[in-house]
DNA sequence: GGACGGCCTGGGTT
DNA sequence: AAACCCAGGCCGT
């Protein structure tokens, strides 16, 4: 019998249902049975991977987790407290960033929606095969590719459990065509030719891992670079790209724009771009050294108008309304169903917490200006 | 330089 | 039943 431990956090913080099943993550298995949810992730500094498992018995309980006995249960603790990143406060940022910048969310529940902190790689594939796909297919694809090409980290419910790949692995056993096989569609060639990529980048920077090379990359890179590096990649666009920043690299201010919060910024917050607007953006990115993919610029001025509104913590802030908005379909469970949810309603009560940094702070000086500039 | 098809697939709807 | 639509975009022309 495994023995659980605890971790005190009320689900208006944090909702496992809202967080793991919500087309942020897509490789939580639900145990509908059990009423627990399970992955493979690292935990700690070496690659290797371990089974975890968590559940919420109770409101303001989450409990976790893991087969391997040679897991330390308070190693795992920490890293699950920065995974879910429990340093932020959700109640908060509603009461003290969001309430007073946007009376929408005067009569909103963050419903424990919050940002995970992802592997970058394993968060720029699962956004690769996010474009035009549905969440159902994205879960699929995700587990494919481990149960095909990651290493068996155990077995747990009877099921067996896989590491995700990393970006050799990929690039020296995948092949398009097994991929496109396996169900990956048009994807299989961005997915191989990602991986050859950034297997070829970590090569020559002689880096670890794929999460070594990309925090690297953070470290020198302002937001717009990371993001133009990220859309080097075939398959990557400023939405792909912006998702791997908020979900893989912690940068909480950044807002991917898809159809969705296109929709909900026209329709909640009539944001729409004017000529001038469009023409200001033109100018900021013929300026930037970096040839770049296209970008629309209509979305990009949502994005920045976005971030503006909500501040710091703007991705978060999408996050909530998104989930109010399209949340309504899990991922993968024991028996591979895929079932309809609901939110669960939840009160607010208050915590500490405070905002310290953004994405635009980081911007190196000479992007400074035309990042500033847009900002007005 | 920007607008516009076309794209794999699977589940749902007509 | 066959046809069509749609899903948290991106690529090529």
């Amino acid at each position: 019998m495994l023995k659980f431990h605890q971790i005190k956090v009320n689900k208006d913080e944090l909702s496992l249902t809202n967080v793991l099943q919500a087309g942020q993550a897509f490789r939580w298995v639900f145990n509908e049975k059990e009423n627990h949810y399970t992955t493979t992730m690292k935990v700690t500094e070496s690659n290797k991977y371990f089974i975890v498992v968590l559940s919420q018995p109770a409101d303001d309980l989450i409990e976790f987790t893991s087969p391997d006995l040679s897991l330390d249960p308070e190693h795992l603790r920490s890293h699950l407290e920065r995974y879910f990143r429990l340093d932020v406060s959700l109640n908060n940022l509603l009461l003290n960033e969001w309430i007073p910048k946007d009376h929408r969310f005067k009569t909103i529940s963050a419903h424990g929606v919050r940002i995970l902190a992802q592997e970058p790689w394993e968060t720029l594939i699962s956004f690769i095969c996010s474009s035009n796909n549905n969440i159902a297919r994205i879960t699929k694809m995700c587990h494919s590719l481990c149960t095909n090409y990651g290493e068996e980290v155990g077995v747990f419910d009877g099921q067996k459990f896989f590491s995700f790949p990393s970006s050799d692995v990929i690039a020296e056993r995948a092949t398009e065509t097994a991929l496109r096989d396996l169900g990956f569609g048009y994807r299989a060639k961005y997915i191989i030719e990602t991986a050859k990529k950034v297997s070829k980048v970590r090569a020559d920077g002689n880096y670890e891992n794929d999460t070594a090379l990309f925090r690297k990359l953070q470290s020198s890179f302002s937001y717009i670079e990371m993001r133009e590096h990220l859309m080097g990649y075939t398959g990557v666009g400023p939405k792909v790209a912006d998702c791997v920043c908020l979900m893989g690299l912690g940068m909480d201010d950044v807002v991917p724009v898809d159809v969705h919060v296109s929709r909900i910024a026209k329709r909640d917050y009539q944001i729409i771009a004017n000529n001038k607007n469009i023409s200001t953006l033109k100018k900021l990115y013929a300026d930037l050294p970096i040839t770049r993919k296209k970008i629309n610029l209509e979305l990009d001025h949502i994005r920045l108008e976005l971030y503006n509104k909500w501040g710091l913590y703007a991705g978060w802030a999408q996050g909530v309304l998104f989930s109010k908005e399209v949340g309504k379909v899990s991922g993968a469970t024991s028996s591979g169903e895929i079932k309809k949810r609901a939110i669960v309603q939840v009160d607010i009560d208050i915590k500490e917490e405070t905002a310290t940094r953004t994405t635009f702070d980081r911007v190196s000086n000479k992007h400074r200006k035309n990042i500033k500039r847009e900002q007005i």
